[in-house]
DNA sequence: TTGAAAGCGATACCAA
DNA sequence: TTGGTATCGCTTTCAA
């Protein structure tokens, strides 16, 4: 291993000049730099991160909390996990993956044993046991989904309430009265994902608002779930005449072969709209208007919110990111 | 943060004493190790990371280099990841995910500044930059997956040759003169990986020994391939009475279903073999039978292997695991 | 613009 | 069975 001082023996200066060349926090003279430079260079050094995180202030390193539950949605969980490390590489940090753990002992190690900066937790729940473990640590944190107790905590969500109303209103300006929902299964509900409670709860209230009946069904992530949804909604006496999708990509697959299945036209016969879409919804068979998750922008501001939070400027309060619809045809007017 | 000195002082014993009590390293009397126990706890002790690994011989963390391909199966590639994770923490280990870094960088940037007691390296392609560079950085490191230089690195993989081979056998003892195959897609070979090269190989040999007319499909992830792969297979003048699929989830699946819709019973009219499945094929709507890619089992020996090395006992060299069959009715005699 | 030296918080060797 | 202390490789303060 190649250390600091033989840096600076081989450039014919003091280990301080050295460091403070590599940080740049004071300025040292062309002639000097450039001997540093080449004997970094010649003898390959790359300062140890142990003795530089000892020494300095931060470690440059951010877990990730995210608990994977038996019946999560894979890709989704990956596409979170993904865009988390991408964002703390933009802010040359390094990610700790604790996956495996129990929630609160993984944070619980790294934490205190000053392994990180900071902590962003996925997979929140509405009571979740690492909001009153982060408080009690005082660690910077920020939470991907807001759990019932907020308080004096960081956390980042798509405006599920919101995204909710801006859905029923936008079928509803369209002249449907009865509206359909498919929902994540009812295993997410149990398990208490605030998230889906926000959601319901907007469209319920815009529903009533605007005087339109609401259908629900709850779909596994089983084969054949899709398609019972689209059965048990439609196979009754006044159907809807939107559906609208809060629920993972392969029950909307499902969903939509089913309708084709039935010769039920797209939005002829019944309008679609997907809310909170995690995947892409111009990529399925029947392109879908509605609103994506901005996963990676929620990682993003995960990232920043629990790193910023350090440095003293950091907010802990929850932001909501406004829904943002984009049409792709399968909403028409009732007819 | 208390220290080590702190709790030294409260126990009113020295550091050395305290470090020993918390190693195991050198026998303590009951009385010294009680007070220092009360100590701990009454001062919420936890060592830090950065100071145990910099006086200490090893930083307890593993580095998972796992590069995310836009045509890759991110339900595989998650259980890639947490089963790493799982296997890492059985030995007392935590992971740290790169993914977003072009794949030298990142594993030369841990390595460089020791941060890392070892790299597990997955998504390995044929001609893989990472095994040049680890062999000049010099560290412990396990591959998952096979590149075609493996001379000197640990490597595990599932022996695809002969889950090939034992496909092609195990239907070609049933009668099947003519066998189908649909693959991954052809942006995986592409990309050069390993193990579709030695699946095709090892299923030609195999099929050239036996006397077996071989047709092959490969289907691409997007929707209608899977279906049309078997349509390809199927309408010709004599077409496979058994198919072997070795390919991701959402292609077999489709291609059940364009079964079904063309109303060929299984195992009746064709016989299914599922290879090297990423997923369980008991619980698709027809369960195949065939062999499971043992993902736990490859994570865990590759995280042993790359933590063995540090300690001089390492292996160095590729390990295949043989495939395991299981039947589930999908293969019947040729009628 | 540069250098000397005091930590950072552990581990482990050498003595007692 | 225990204590003192050099050491790990770096950052940063204080002096020059």
């Amino acid at each position: 291993m190649v250390t600091i001082n033989e840096v600076a023996k081989a450039a014919g200066v003091s280990i301080s000049t050295v460091s403070y060349a590599l940080s740049g926090k004071r300025s040292i003279s062309a002639t000097t730099r450039e001997r540093i430079d080449r004997a970094i260079r010649d003898l390959g050094y790359t300062p140890h991160a142990a003795a530089r995180i000892l020494a300095g202030a931060q470690t440059n390193i951010l877990a990730l909390s995210a608990p994977l539950h038996a019946d999560g949605h894979f890709p989704t969980h990956m596409r979170f996990v993904t865009a988390v490390v991408e964002a703390a590489r933009e802010r040359e940090y390094d990610v700790l993956l604790l996956a495996r753990d129990d929630e609160v002992t993984g944070i619980r190690r790294v934490a205190g044993t000053s392994l990180v900066d900071g902590v962003v937790a996925m997979g929140v729940s509405q009571r979740d046991d690492r909001v009153p473990l982060v408080r009690s640590l005082g660690i910077a944190v920020a939470f991907i989904g807001v759990p019932d107790d907020a308080d004096g905590v960081a956390c980042v969500d798509l405006d599920f309430r919101g995204t909710a109303r801006d859905a029923l209103e936008r079928v509803a300006a369209q002249g449907h009265r009865t509206v359909g929902m498919i929902g994540h299964p009812r295993g997410y509900v149990d398990r208490r994902q605030g998230f889906i409670a926000r959601f319901d709860d907007g469209l319920e209230r815009a529903a009533a608002e605007r005087g339109v009946r609401l259908v629900r069904e709850w779909a596994e992530l089983s084969r054949g779930s899709g398609a019972r949804a689209v059965d048990a909604l439609l196979d009754v006496d006044e159907p809807p005449t939107a559906i609208v999708f809060h629920c993972n990509e392969p029950v909307v697959e499902e969903a939509e072969r089913r309708l084709r299945e039935r010769g039920v036209r797209v939005p002829q016969d019944v309008s679609l709209l997907a809310a909170a879409a995690s995947y892409e919804p111009d990529r399925l068979e029947i392109p879908l208007s509605g609103v994506t998750l901005p996963i990676e922008r929620m990682c993003r501001i995960a990232v920043e919110a629990a790193l910023d939070q350090r440095e003293g400027r950091g907010e802990t309060a929850t932001r909501l990111l406004d829904p943002d619809f984009v049409d792709r045809g399968s909403i028409a007017p009732v007819s």
